[in-house]
RNA sequence: GCUCGUGUAGUGUAGUUCGGUCCAUCAUGACGGACUCUCGAUCCGUCGACCCGGGUUCAAAUCCCGGCACGAGCACCA
């Protein structure tokens, strides 16, 4: 090893390293979550959560928490299907699923119930300030007139508020902190609210909700959670959740961040951006090619494996970052191509006739560096499809079959051995042409390009590396053979 | 305004804890070449960075001070 590769033993941090950085404190039952709004399925951004949060539990052996939430009924209200939708997904791309579930909606007695001891033992009070009137006290670090009431009173409004006596906005509950605080997010900040917006999940049961940073952190600890990785966004999050666990006397987990992720061509996106495009119709739905959802790129025939490797290249770094779908693809590229076999597709096709084959098949690799074993076979009938855009050329050769000179709508052939450097192009023998679209995002619109496909073994899912043009996802072979392909990266 | 965070090549990233082994890692990209019956893959090469200014030190990407830039929070959203 010394003789052999004596620099590998020195300049250890020289070299990148692999794989995540270990986790902070104590990581001999770690415990992570990840926690998205169910308000849509997931996307792009947010498979950064489940790769790192499934990686980090593999690393240690430990639990992922799969939490919904659920608990805005009006700002961002859950949408039913996504629930499922989210839970396959992560499954997806974690590889297996989460170790446990939990819908924050189906949770509401533990947090009404912490609420209330808040209330009772003084650390939270209700306060029937408008927001407003709240700003003003924050901003002046002035106690507003609510903090200082009795328990008992609190208590009485925290009652009317659960009745349903007290409407939208006419009082919130407050974990007390310190109104001097120099972080003016820190102040007294907001707990549970009341929404009369039913619930769709758990109709108009609950007229008290809580907001994130509560829910987030009783729940954290009724799930025995130990590492939180979130965006630094939530930062003050974290800092709010401390001081709410020096209440309870509980002991806070080890947060860790990530930056923000911009991806080029997608700029920032937010789920409740993409469902107002849909529901106006410029979009097609969740699993639109242009939009990042990961139910688009499972469509288009990105690998899980891809992602992953993608994002735990990244790390976790607090720098916000600008990607491009360049990184992501290559990391795609790498992982299917010595997997995913070969086809032609021909757009716009032209007919020719074929003169002078005194052969009825042609074999044409499933791979061409044989990682793939085995062969195409074409059967040759009299004529043969080729690209509109390839038929200005006089003499080119066909791939893996024979070199051709064109005149008109006739093909004549000059030898089957490569005999000189004429372009080699695509074709398919007429016998073995199917229909075939291929649909492609360009820029704000799709594309759809009508030719045939070389009817070889199809299998509906499968993705194909359609020679001299891309990868594509195969998705559907209709009852009328038309075969319908999507795009996935070049 | 207050509070918090981040600044390494075009884009990301390693190294910053405990200063030297860093004329700074790796990937992606761009460019050039080799090979190949795909505009794919593979191989080789080239390009390109420590935000700025001081300070400490024999020695600073790394420590200290001061700037600057960018981002986030201060929602009865998550």
């Amino acid at each position: 090893m010394a003789r052999t590769a004596p620099e590998a033993l020195e300049r250890e941090k020289h070299r990148k390293a692999d794989g995540l950085r270990e986790l902070p404190g104590d990581t001999s039952q770690v415990v992570l979550r990840f926690a998205p709004n169910p308000n849509g399925p997931l996307t792009l951004g947010h498979s950064r959560g489940v790769v790192i949060n499934s990686e980090y539990a593999k690393m240690y052996d430990g639990k992922v928490v799969l939490r919904f939430d659920d608990t805005d009924t009006r700002v961002k209200p859950p949408l039913p299907d996504a629930y499922g939708w989210i839970e396959d997904e992560y499954e997806w791309l974690a590889g297996r699923p989460a170790d446990v579930i939990v819908r924050a909606s189906e949770r509401m007695p533990i947090y009404l119930e912490h609420a209330e001891q808040m209330i009772t033992e003084g650390f939270g009070y209700v306060c029937r300030c408008s927001a407003d009137e709240f700003r003003g006290f924050r901003e002046d670090k002035q106690n507003c007139p609510c903090r200082g009431r009795s328990v008992t009173e609190s208590l009485s409004d925290w009652k009317s508020m659960n009745d349903g006596k007290m409407q939208d906005g006419e009082g919130v509950v407050r974990v007390k902190t310190d109104m001097t605080l120099p972080n003016p997010a820190l102040r007294d900040w907001p707990a549970l609210r009341i929404q009369h917006t039913p619930h769709p999940l758990a109709g108009d049961r609950y007229k008290v909700w809580p907001l994130l940073d509560f829910q987030s952190a009783i729940e954290d600890h009724e799930q025995g959670v130990t590492h939180i990785v979130r965006g630094k966004d939530l930062m003050d999050s974290t800092r709010k959740q401390t001081l709410l666990y020096e209440h309870f006397r509980w002991e806070y987990p080890e947060p860790l961040y990530w930056g923000r992720v911009k991806v080029h061509e997608f700029g920032s996106f937010s789920t409740s951006g993409m469902r107002t495009t849909i529901e106006s119709g410029s979009h097609e739905g969740w699993g639109d090619l242009r939009l990042p959802t990961l139910k688009a790129l499972r469509r288009r025939g990105f690998s899980a494996q891809a992602l992953r490797d993608f994002w735990i290249d990244l790390g976790l770094s607090q720098k916000d970052i600008s990607i491009s779908m360049q990184t992501i693809e290559a990391f795609n590229s790498s992982l299917i191509d010595s997997s995913v076999e070969r086809r032609s597709f021909v757009a716009s096709p032209i007919t020719l006739e074929l003169r002078g084959a005194n052969e009825q098949r042609v074999n044409v690799p499933r791979h061409p560096n044989g990682t793939i074993p085995g062969s195409r076979e074409w059967e040759l009938t009299g004529s043969i499809l080729i690209q509109a855009s390839d038929a200005g050329q006089r003499k080119v050769r066909l791939k893996e079959f024979a070199d051709i000179e064109t005149s008109g709508d006739v093909a004549t052939i000059e030898s089957f051995d490569r005999s000189d450097e004429r372009p080699i192009i695509h074709w398919i023998p007429t016998g073995i042409a199917r229909k075939a679209e291929l649909v492609t995002p360009a820029g704000e619109g799709l594309v759809t390009q009508t030719g045939v496909l070389e009817d070889f073994e199809l299998v509906v899912g499968e993705t194909y590396q359609l020679e001299r043009v891309g990868f594509a996802r195969l998705e559907e072979l209709s009852k009328d053979g038309l075969a319908k392909l999507v795009w996935l990266h070049g």
